[in-house]
DNA sequence: CATGATGTCTGACTTAAGTCAGATAAATCG
DNA sequence: CGATTTATCTGACTTAAGTCAGACATCATG
């Protein structure tokens, strides 16, 4: 009945080649090698270290240099030694090179726009995508710190609180819980921890500190679409990392066994122990410990 | 709380670029230009016209001569002209041909084959890049007349009995209703049409006839991940164009108004008009009828 | 059968992309 | 400090890809 996976997958790639293809010469219209432009919106993307933007478009050193000095020549560039690191150099756009970024922003989202919109469903399309996007880039996918109060942490902590409301019978409401602080999730307190894939956040786990040798693990949570990849690991494994660096040696946790049953799997497969209830939260009835 | 959609485009856009990028890379392995390995893979793929595949891929047919010319004096490709028309030339593999267009499946498949193996998923990941694809390729969808009995129409026929056992509350038995003859759904009597989309089959309808100017229209059919984009009504309209061409003037089609609501709406919206029941089948509880 | 259209081929180009071997300057480390 | 490593730059290449004009044979049509 099904056919082979091998096929579809195939018929996949072919719809995405040309479609890339399609954007691509979309980008040659403005008159300007596709090398070009693909460091070009590098830059406007917020890359700046030359060697930086060299990885991520896996170019040579040599051909890297002449582009940029191309870019420069155009007046779209301009490029200057690194603050802390002499050997090192910085691109940035003139205003110039903003305009001409701009296009280029242009011109692909008219595309994704025009495909969104033509699409009866463009938020299931989305989410495919969104599968898509994490089953091939899950080797991309970077851990790092960020404030729990930015805009990437806020929108995981907002799909985060949306799921418990679905996933527990009577709802979730924040306050009855005991949200901490963002200053109790900051250094030198605590961490928070975003995993980001392209701009995108994937996933979140928050180290809630008071300033003493204990620590709790707070608000873990990954993104449907990467769910399975081994990210809610990879959290738990950085905020114990983060952990140590603060000096901490004793991490809690509380949750539900009923509404999320994948995490105390999770937790007693990572090594944690069950300890008795810490607190009077309503919702958790799981409590472990770990001492690192 | 949705991140831009725009974003998630883009990042999906990256996500693909560098996997196709990297399974190109790999085609590179090897030692033959991306050019020539494509114009082997859409020979070994079936493609046997050369200003076939020149358009298939795009090419000037300058550079197409050449790369043809340079499979044949690896021995990979030979061409000889079209026996119906010898201004036109038809290439096929040699046996050292089909060797190393095995090679590139073999490349791809594993590409494919990693990827699937290691996503929790495999299932949604599948059913993720058929949507995307469906989305990317819609104006790619090529109706065809296939034979009822034919592997494509087997997959189709195969999914809409399904599709209805799940749709009925009491279930589905295709001995029950109807089930039209091969023969009553081929030519000369009438027709079977599957749309395809690079290889796989999205969609198919039926064309029921007896030999005289009336037929009836049976297993209108379009697979989840291609809905929205208008094939039932392209299924349609080429469904009554092969009914006229076997000079049929009559056409009838029963449906269930409740498993089917949207079946209903479509026939009301193209302009078929509702008339009696003119069968004692279980399941249909809505008659219609058209006049070409 | 003459005419124009079609499909392929050839040769002469251009451009983009990428490679490689140094050169240079700054940072790092013992 | 001197030796080594790192990051970028330059010049001299190669290769792939694509363009263009014209040649040639064949087909379709009046």
């Amino acid at each position: 009945m099904s056919l082979d996976p091998v096929a579809r997958f195939r018929r996949f790639s072919r719809a995405v080649t040309s479609e890339v293809g399609a954007l691509d010469s979309s980008f040659l219209g403005r008159g300007r090698p596709l090398g070009a432009a693909r460091v070009l919106n590098a830059i406007g993307n917020g890359h700046e270290d030359v060697g930086e933007i060299r990885a991520y478009l896996g170019l040579d050193s040599g051909l890297m240099s002449r582009l940029l000095r191309g870019l420069e020549a155009e007046g779209l560039v301009r490029t200057a030694p690194h603050p802390g690191d002499a050997r090192r150099r910085v691109a940035a756009l003139t205003d110039a090179g903003r305009a001409e970024f701009s296009e280029y922003e242009t011109l692909s989202d008219a595309r994704a726009g025009a495909l969104l919109a033509s699409h009866p469903r463009p938020e299931a399309l989305l989410a495919a995508m969104d599968l898509v996007a994490s089953a091939l880039g899950r080797d991309r996918i970077t851990l790092g710190q960020a404030d729990p109060r930015g805009a990437a942490a806020r929108h995981c902590l907002g799909a985060y609180y949306a799921e418990l409301a679905r996933r527990f019978e009577q709802g979730f409401d924040v306050a009855l819980s005991r949200d901490p602080e963002a200053a109790d999730m900051c250094p030198p307190r605590g961490a928070f921890l975003v995993a980001m894939s392209d701009g995108l956040p994937l996933g979140c786990v928050g180290l809630k500190g008071n300033g003493g040798t204990q620590a709790e693990v707070k608000r873990l949570w990954v993104a449907p679409s990467a769910r399975g990849l081994g990210l809610a690991r990879r959290l738990m494994e950085g905020v114990e990392e983060a952990a140590r660096a603060l000096g901490i040696d004793t991490l809690r946790l509380d949750t539900n066994s009923a509404a999320l049953p994948e995490a105390a799997r999770l937790y007693r497969a990572a090594g944690w122990t069950e300890i008795p209830r810490f607190n009077d939260d309503p919702y958790p009835d799981l409590f472990f410990e770990r001492r690192l």
